[in-house]
DNA sequence: CCTTTATATCGTCATTTAACGATTTGACAA
DNA sequence: TTGTCAAATCGTTAAATGACGATATAAAGG
């Protein structure tokens, strides 16, 4: 619970897409196909990201079938990772790119999980491949 | 106060020597030269984590004749760096290499900045130039 | 078994970053 | 002004990081 553990979790929490995801995940827990929806990022990408997140304690998993939701973990051991979800709570809720990552979100939860995962649908407002960073 | 400041708020934040920095801080202002006396670093490296630091708001200088001296910035506007002081407050302190900062740093202290940076005085305990990375 | 589909992992590439030494700037003293 | 010394800035290099597409694994269904 050192230099090393506080590092995981505050790089982790430092990189803006990360943070999307954290405050996407606010809304309650989510499959990693929805969460590859709304950001318009390559599902590789995505991985990554929740791995680091997961890494650092600030997520947690469930297996449902073949989908994995991913959530907040609150009541997780890392007590970096604890306040770090405390505070996100009452930052950023008025950033625009947030905003809108909130409406897509509120968008993914109403069609659920399934239609996403298999193609039927598609979230609009963000077009796909939006540079190459 | 977006996804920017947050950003440079917690990267500054979330590298090993910075936070060490800031825990150096805690104990009160620092001029430089100590600083870099108790890190053990090149001058242009720690010049350069002061000037982020201080670019996310979470350190302020002060001009004294010739030496600048650094402290937290408490007061400061962003609400991610006041926080982020606040939590740094309770983190970390039984981390050997902090605790070790903090040895150095009363030491440096007790000789009072000139003696250090007119090079009277070297701070033992750590060798100079620890590998390149 | 074999296919499909959701997610994870691998390999590559471009960008960022942290370290260094060298040089410049800025404040003081002579 | 000139010299000195603390600190900032510049330029380079090696490592870390985030993006991607391709491939591998895990769970269902045929």
């Amino acid at each position: 619970m050192g230099l090393r553990d506080y590092e995981s979790v505050l790089k982790a929490a430092a990189d803006p897409t990360r943070v999307r995801i954290l405050k996407i995940l606010e809304g309650g827990e989510m499959c990693v196909c929805q969460v590859i929806a709304i950001l318009s990022l390559g599902q590789s990408t995505v991985s990554k990201h929740l791995f680091l997140l997961r890494a650092a304690g600030l997520i947690k998993d469930r297996r449902d079938r073949k989908w994995v939701h991913y959530s907040l973990d609150r009541g997780g051991d890392s007590p970096y990772a604890a306040r770090m979800l405390r505070n996100l709570r009452g930052w950023l809720n008025d950033d625009p790119v947030v905003a809108k990552d909130r409406e897509r979100a509120a968008m993914a939860r109403a069609i659920g999980p399934m239609a996403i995962c298999e193609r039927k649908m598609t979230l609009p407002g963000r077009r796909r491949k939006t540079g190459k960073r």
